[in-house]
DNA sequence: TTTTTTTGTTTAAACGATTAAGCATATATT
DNA sequence: AATATATGCTTAATCGTTTAAACAAAAAAA
């Protein structure tokens, strides 16, 4: 009972003419010989039996979707439900469906996803690329297809990349808790290998190395993603504990950091009285925290719309140069990592 | 310098037979009648040239996408990206991929995008419908397009719908205000004509109007969606003043419930003592607020899963009959809304 | 008038897959 | 041996578009 969509033949056969011209007329191109009182009937009938182009046949016949294809670790995640909000709308503005998927930071999922994607004829990707996924995106990379990694990429595979510079970001952290008059500042960041985390990690040691030149070493607890909230605690307890319990804590991620302070609040601490801390990223979370945080704020934005520029262009212009782009990011002082003044 | 993507055409020129044998291999077909032999030489080319089957094209002759559109009103919003992960989930299983899309609320992007997904052949829809919206959603109807309403619908327009009783969850939020003693229960809704909305008013009004029969009536805000930040403030201003000012509020919805907690901490109230809250949803912000929230807790995982699973059926089956889904909502007790035991 | 050019439209191939129908050849049945 | 059936593969149409090429008729140039 399901009534077939109009097509162009539809519009042929109303008006007795082939299906040529009615092509012709619809897709309005400039060249085209039909007469001014053809077009014009051809347009009327399309109206009325609202005619609506079919795009699967056109993406067949042009071998372009004008689908990008969005991989992100957790779209329910609002770092990246907010990075998809962006996405979708700078996508829309130059015509292009976003079609997402989650990876959940699992290697084998992006592949399905990748195979899912490409066989939908996705005319490239946008990529937050899960560890383990070099391969992945090598292969791509080898196949030609648009490809721009986001958030994170693989400083041994040539791609485009819209990052933000986490190493320096780290360091502006572990100055201003330094600056703030903080010695034993701990971090908790993932055990992941991907240059991001490790960038993060390397900004806070060289920070701590070169101000307190080994007197203080650095104190870091590296967490399993499937097992975070269990080792989370493990690991504030651990940093607390000993000769020489920590006076802060970078969180590496706003995750990290919002069980962390989940914990905090349960042991009774105050922060920053107690314990200063400093997070990457925001969240909807802090909002009501009783302590404003100082954390680092990515350019989601600009990471965003770079991203889908620099797709779309290279999918207009395949011999176009990589295009690698490195943001700074900003240190937002809260009050979580206020200055000590008693001793 | 692109490579083509390897087609059957290449498999069935390589091994040297017709294009019709080699689809018959891959698409393993009980009933073909294709040797042994021949069907592993091709299935071993297939294997060595990577061939992955080209969707668009399938689509084409099929009729049949496997792709469904989902449109929210902001994926940036948790409520939304929570319940897209979950739709993501259950439409993978079912060999389905998602396509989204943000109305802001706003009927005009609403049809854009309608158009726009339904151009692309997608096989259904699920829709949170904006205010507006009934005669895009008819029309879509008319034109036997599957179709699932998700978290609202039109009573007037007969569709698959997957919603919560609002009515009755706004009932319990009303009568365990009223066990825990509020008598002066305010409400802060938005001016949405649509019917979720219009329910939790109800549930509200009705609540208060049988239990204080009148000596005490409701006192109800709305706001515009466009402009709630401004207007939150106003209508706490106002449910705060004059001679009777309410001792508790409910929101109607978690957006509301965060804009309203921040001007009453800026009024350094203390809930419950000064006000007591109650909430529709939850949300990461409330995480961290110092007084854990009492809210509506809507079974989402089960909302979302009906939808895609209603939809697939319906896309297998035409005319199976409408599926209406009212789903029971929990109230989950915090201590934003303790007994009072002081007069 | 004949030839050339322009105008308006149609034919047909193509994109990559599916699939009913056709056609040999081989095997089975009488 | 003659016929029927089974086996293995190919031909060709189809989905809805696009678009180069062909064609006929009208207008312009010779």
């Amino acid at each position: 009972m399901k009534k077939k969509q109009v097509s162009l033949k539809d519009i042929a056969n109303e008006v007795g003419v082939s299906i040529a011209t009615v092509s012709y007329v619809l897709s309005n191109r400039k060249d085209s010989r039909v007469s001014e009182a053809m077009a014009k009937k051809i347009k009327d009938i399309a109206k009325t039996l609202n005619y609506q182009p079919n795009k699967i046949a056109q993406s067949l016949k042009s071998g372009k979707t004008n689908t990008i294809g969005l991989i992100v670790a957790d779209i329910s995640n609002p770092f990246f439900a907010n990075i998809a909000r962006i996405i979708e709308d700078e996508a829309t503005k130059l015509n292009y469906t976003v079609i997402f998927g989650s990876s959940d930071e699992k290697a084998e999922k992006s592949l399905h996803l990748i195979e899912f994607l490409s066989s939908r004829q996705v005319d490239g990707f946008i990529i937050v690329p899960s560890e383990g996924t070099d391969n992945q995106i090598a292969q791509l990379k080898q196949q030609n297809i648009p490809l721009v990694l986001l958030d994170r990429y693989f400083p041994d595979i040539s791609t485009n990349y819209v990052v933000i510079d986490n190493f320096e970001a780290s360091t502006k952290v572990v100055n201003e808790l330094i600056v703030s008059g903080y010695e034993r500042i701990g971090m908790i960041a993932y055990a992941n290998p991907l240059y991001h985390m490790r960038e993060r990690i390397r900004g806070y040691r060289e920070t701590i190395q070169n101000h307190f030149g080994g007197k203080i070493s650095p104190n870091l607890v590296e967490i399993d993603y499937n097992d975070s909230k269990k080792q989370v605690r493990a690991a504030i307890d651990n940093l607390l504990s000993g000769e020489n319990p920590v006076d802060a804590v970078f969180f590496a991620t706003n995750t990290l950091a919002i069980l962390g302070l989940k914990y905090i609040d349960e042991l009774s601490l105050t922060v920053p009285k107690d314990i200063a801390i400093i997070s990457f990223d925001e969240g909807e979370a802090f909002d009501f925290y009783y302590c404003p945080l100082t954390h680092i704020r990515q350019p989601l934005d600009e990471m965003g719309k770079r991203a889908v520029q620099i797709l779309t262009q290279q999918i207009a212009t395949p011999d176009m140069g990589e295009k690698q782009i490195c943001l700074k990011a900003d240190l937002i002082k809260g009050k979580s990592s206020l200055a000590i003044y008693s001793s």
